[in-house]
DNA sequence: GGACAGTAGTTCAACGTCTAACTATTAGCA
DNA sequence: TGCTAATAGTTAGACGTTGAACTACTGTCC
């Protein structure tokens, strides 16, 4: 197969620690291609975003981790956060602005008056699936190298990474 | 095989999309399983760095980035901006940092007197070269749960992808 | 050779995120 | 029943990043 520019940069590293038995080519060759499509990924939904003047990227991302709740669509504030990878102090400010732009409610858990529930409105659900379809056909481009059977083969792999680290 | 969370993530947007043909479980779940996997990796990155005094894990993936580069390891503030994907604003400041700390040094190019060259000094390759190795353990074991067979299979599939995003 | 567009790096104000208090509420336990 | 520890969310100050000027320098073209 045809040489990437990772395997250039891998080959520079096996030469460097030709030596060193604590280097594993494969390992860092998957993480970093990892990186680069991420990041590919990334560039190219901040490109989507960069003109539309109804929501930012970050926004439509907090309100993603929201409708990707199980019914009811609902969620914490912690939940957010942790799923945005963000701190919660962090998810107080992003909520406020969602909640300003009434994509948002927020609501006293009355069984638990400690913690609050994120609701989105009408206003939210449509604003997000009017990006979500876009978002999708962005990543379907972004793997549009790979055939059905080679999707198969990759989730395959990827999911005995993760199930280990879910364990 | 056994299902991981992210099978039921997609098999719950499957349901609720099922007669919408733009939604491509194997795309969606490749990119989540990446987008976790990475995570998992910059967390514990973060975590080894959280109590070392001398460097922040920012520093050290600055740092890195300038190692990295092929012979003689130098770079100017506009490529190291872009590898770490910040912009030239930001590098600046982090170069001040390790400027400071004598970690690289700045010099302006003698034969283009508007590019700046970046170089380690000896205490910036000592600083980097201390935790790289530490860095490559986290990634075996983040990655353990594949044969080597298995990497090297993970790797051809991404390199097709990178290989199309590269041309 | 001088004007001018283009490029590299830096500075600055605005903004988002972080850590660390702080408030309100709940749960455990003597 | 109180006292204490733990938990959810918010607020305040510090810090890093961003985008937009700004300076310095290079290359081009008339």
């Amino acid at each position: 197969m045809e040489e990437d520019s990772v395997d250039q940069h891998v080959a520079r590293w096996a030469a460097f620690w030709k030596d060193e038995p604590a280097f594993a080519p494969e390992v860092e060759g998957a993480l970093v291609r990892m990186n680069y499509i991420q990041r590919e990924a990334r560039r190219a939904d901040s490109a989507a975003f960069a003109e539309s003047k109804e929501l930012t990227f970050e926004d439509y991302k907090t309100l993603h981790v929201l409708m990707i709740q199980p019914w009811p669509i609902e969620a914490t504030p912690a939940q957010m956060a942790e799923a945005s990878n963000v701190t919660r102090a962090a998810m107080t400010s992003r909520l406020d602005r969602l909640v300003a732009a009434e994509l948002v409610t927020r609501q006293h858990d009355e069984g638990d008056r400690r913690r609050v529930l994120i609701r989105p409105t009408a206003a939210g659900r449509a604003a997000w699936s009017k990006y979500i379809f876009e978002g999708m056909a962005r990543d379907q481009k972004l793997l549009g190298a790979l055939s059905h059977e080679e999707l198969i083969q990759l989730n395959g792999l990827l999911r005995k990474v993760l199930l280990s680290l879910e364990s």
